[in-house]
DNA sequence: AATTTAATATACCATACGGTATTTAAATAG
DNA sequence: CTATTTAAATACCGTATGGTATATTAAATT
């Protein structure tokens, strides 16, 4: 489907969907702080006014990118979530999510969100305002989980829903963070898996 | 004591100390990648030749830092650790030692390692080299540590000694990350002990 | 007092950054 | 064909970075 419709000017070749995916994929490797505007214009072969233009600032785009990242890359972790199946068992398919092998499937290690979440000190205020809000998304969607969990008779109610839920997003991002710098799974996974196993 | 026996030349006025002492606040307060040498000269009131003669390049300086961070700050983490008291007091006191109030000291948050460790690999090749050497160190100290422990019969014999010191390392630098990042000691501590709670 | 040595400060280098003023190209509307 | 609108590319701005060549200054030795 092509919603373009004809305008009045000379018509843009900026592809918004590429540039957003080069960049994501930039800042994901690199960490946000590390790539520079006339980086990602000479990789996405634009130039800064054509990227200037369409984002307005640096930190704008990269409010932008998180949201890019957000719905293309960390829904599959909502969607482990949401299963409609026991606890532990939704627990270690997260788990083996989170520390699949990135190389196989050329995607760079750990999380644009962690990174951004971590830098946002960091960041300009649009950015950072966007790592902090979905920072707190996160751990409300794990929140309703543990909450299912424990309808379920799942979880043991003597555990409070909210802390178990920033218990579960500060190891994930701790072994996140492990990962971005290049440690090895083979140490990561047991590390997670006990830090994780007070939660069963 | 005065060591300096009289030279030839001009007689230095740079103070190697004051100039290490004050470059070690910056980059703990800020991040080892978000303090300029040009920042440090001035905030130290010397002219960039005399860093540059005294300390090379800033990668080294950077290594010489850290260097002064572990001797003046991270001893008395070594300190609680070394005591002859049961684990899980050692444990508790660490745990205090490092969620004590810091702005109350005049010093900053987080941990100047934990910071350099994370960022190693953004570093130069000399300070990145002594960030892991520093932390094998580490993770050697606690796992003597926890031998000892293991010998007194107050830690589990099923844990593997070299794990359970990476395990610590993990939760720790976690927690310094976490406060690096203003985070509220009131939420990092309650996560800090629940974590460390499996090796008791 | 003249000379040597070493530390200092000034001023500069090339490079890179985020961001923009200005010109040029491509389309539509009259 | 001309005017208008929109986007593109070039070239630039001020600022900051890590690092240094050069000149100057202050002491110790001769």
């Amino acid at each position: 489907m092509n919603t373009e419709k004809p305008h009045r000017g000379r018509p843009k070749t900026l592809n918004r969907d590429a540039v957003l995916n080069l960049a994501m994929m930039g800042y994901w490797q690199s960490g946000p702080l590390n790539v520079s505007i006339n980086d990602i214009c000479k990789r996405a072969e634009i130039s800064k006014p054509s990227l200037y233009r369409e984002f307005g600032n640096e930190d704008q785009f990269k409010s932008v990118v998180l949201d890019h990242y957000f719905l293309s890359a960390f829904a599959q972790v909502f969607a482990v979530i949401d299963q409609d199946k026991p606890f532990n068992i939704v627990l270690n398919e997260l788990i083996e999510l989170l520390l699949q092998d990135r190389a196989a499937l050329g995607l760079p290690e750990g999380c644009l969100h962690a990174s951004m979440y971590d830098d946002h000190l960091q960041l300009g205020e649009t950015s950072a305002r966007k790592a902090i809000s979905f920072r707190d998304e996160i751990v409300t969607h794990y929140a309703n989980w543990i909450d299912r969990a424990k309808a379920k008779g799942e979880f043991s109610p003597t555990i409070g829903t909210e802390f178990a839920a920033q218990y579960l997003f500060a190891q994930i991002t701790n072994a996140m963070a492990q990962l971005r710098r290049g440690e090895d799974r083979a140490e990561i996974r047991p590390i997670l898996a006990l830090a994780l196993s007070v939660l069963k």
